[in-house]
DNA sequence: AATGAATGAGCCTTCATTCAT
DNA sequence: TATGAATGAAGGCTCATTCAT
């Protein structure tokens, strides 16, 4: 009875906060009124407010949800053992398919963020052990890593950066073409030998 | 005086779209009422609407203005004799330079783009002479141009993609890192020797 | 209670009817606004929208309604027995006395009509048994009827037509002077013998 | 010199008031915006202001001159040698071809009557002799006239208001069926022999 | 938990009118 | 006389949110 109730309760919830992403995605932040969320998830006007406090409360639980998503899957496949070069161009490969196959999520948090919504830092992000070595020996060669000393939002931007751009271009990358853009992007980011 | 009074009728017309502009980047396209374009225009709430048919008409002639604004200074100091790399180099911190002096613009241009307001292709956009012949040398290797083969939207996003987004970051690049940054995406995208 | 629910959602949808006739008919179609209908009918500016999807709207149900009363009772104590005389005097003074009862939503009426709204035919009129049995001896002389061959448009002015417009008069008429009205007009419609 | 510029200022003032009259016709009296009466008269939207101190006054004027040209030419053609019968069935054909001749302006009449508007009693109709003439002989029997005693507002009714409305039906009457209907309708307000 | 009627502030827009020129 | 930019008070309508049930 209880797990029956509660399935309920959770999946109303997300029924709630998928109308929103879907419709945020589709019409924009602007032409995203409760009216139409209550439609599209099928839960009143009024139990909205049961499971949030406010309109804002459901974007801020949705971007981060999605920003959880993003963090998750990243590393999947990678090991400490790998070459560097192959552990880039898998990471980076990751991150491509991980947002082709969220691109609506992906565009909410490119709405999100280019409206101007006050993104709090992510307090929920604390890196795990893995990501903490990733992160450890992908830095600047200066701090010991195997990347070169461009400021970070650089290397950010030319890795993580040109990813999502591509994986927002309608036309789906080869796997051919994938790795000979990783390739590329290794080379501009790589320390030097 | 005639002068005095279409150069008032002018710079009316133009506060309201200053305001605006400033308006959306401040704020977002939501909660960019009318009342505040008023307000920060100085123009009354009933003149707006002399000038300009709609709101959404505003955000057409901004947008336009915009993308007119943005076609205009990229090949500035360019010229054809100069070596392949240093003219790639030059344009693209052209483009660096621009987007930085523009930067509410182009912020306006973003939230424009990623809200889905429909954008017409840009019928005003005829490259002239010296931005075609610009663009039959930077293309693709197997076209002739000085370019590798990577799709269009690859090259595109590896270049003008990375500049448009670190322009978008707080702090400013010294010349010197925006030179090594230059090189380097020229690395990825020049044709093999 | 639902009853009670009901019955308050029908009061208040009527309240927002009645509003709007007894304004209209006070004031016109122009000073009729949504403000003031909201404050006469205790309906906030909002719920009105709830029971109807615009103003237009209020006044298309509002015609719908007062045209669906008008068809109603003409034919209150007529019976094919009667002397055609008689019958139509009963027929006549009904008319007034009908228009005397409801005469705001006549005026209502009037207004609509010559306001030039679209009066789109009313498709719930279909007549009756007895009111076309009616119809049919009310008919002109070459028609196998009891009326003249004057063109139905004056026939129709003389007869309807005409105790419309004395019922709008602010004097009621006496029951002696409304026979006496009736017998003249009859005189003016009925065939020759 | 003076003329012509009067003749312009006449004709501007006309011109406004046709618009007017035009626009209340095809559109009711809301939806009369000032400046669709601008647009249409050629007038600027600050000189109406020149020639009505507002709105209201142009409603105002318009009535007056409608109901001056009304008063006008009902006589026409009447002479006091007339038998009784035959000068009621010139007049009430005058009235006729009368409104069928200004068919805008009584519209306008109406609209303005229906809607509600403030009608001042008419100063400005002082009849004259003749007019005086011919209602002293058309009044009721028991003040000396040749008409019959019915209420004045019902003999009002049966005689102008029956053909203000015949003129305002689409099909033109014939000649013959207007003497025929003018004959009924004077053996109903006659006075018994 | 759930409904959906109700609220009322606020939104975009219109429009009668004024006023500098 | 004439212009038309300017004003600002509504106007119709929307929408986040509340509340009785």
């Amino acid at each position: 009875m209880k797990s029956v109730r509660s399935k309920a309760k959770t999946s109303k919830r997300d029924a709630i906060l998928n109308a929103m992403l879907d419709v945020v995605v589709e019409r924009g932040f602007h032409e995203a009124p409760m009216s139409l969320i209550s439609e599209r998830s099928g839960a009143s006007a009024g139990v909205i407010y049961h499971y949030f406090a406010s309109k804002e409360e459901i974007f801020q639980t949705l971007y981060e949800r999605v920003l959880a998503l993003k963090r998750a899957s990243l590393l999947e496949g990678y090991s400490p053992d790998m070459d560097a070069k192959e552990a880039f161009i898998l990471v980076w490969a990751n991150g491509y398919h991980y947002h082709r196959r969220h691109l609506r999520a992906m565009r909410f948090l490119d709405q999100y963020e280019t409206a101007g919504f006050v993104c709090r830092p992510d307090k929920d992000s604390r890196p795990n052990k893995r990501q903490m070595a990733f992160e450890r020996r992908f830095r600047n060669q200066s701090k010991g890593g195997v990347l070169n000393d461009l400021p970070p939002e650089v290397i950010q931007d030319l890795t993580f950066g040109v990813v999502a751009r591509l994986a927002r271009q309608p036309r789906k990358l080869s796997a051919g073409t994938l790795r000979k853009v990783a390739e590329k992007v290794w080379e501009a980011v790589r320390a030097a030998d």
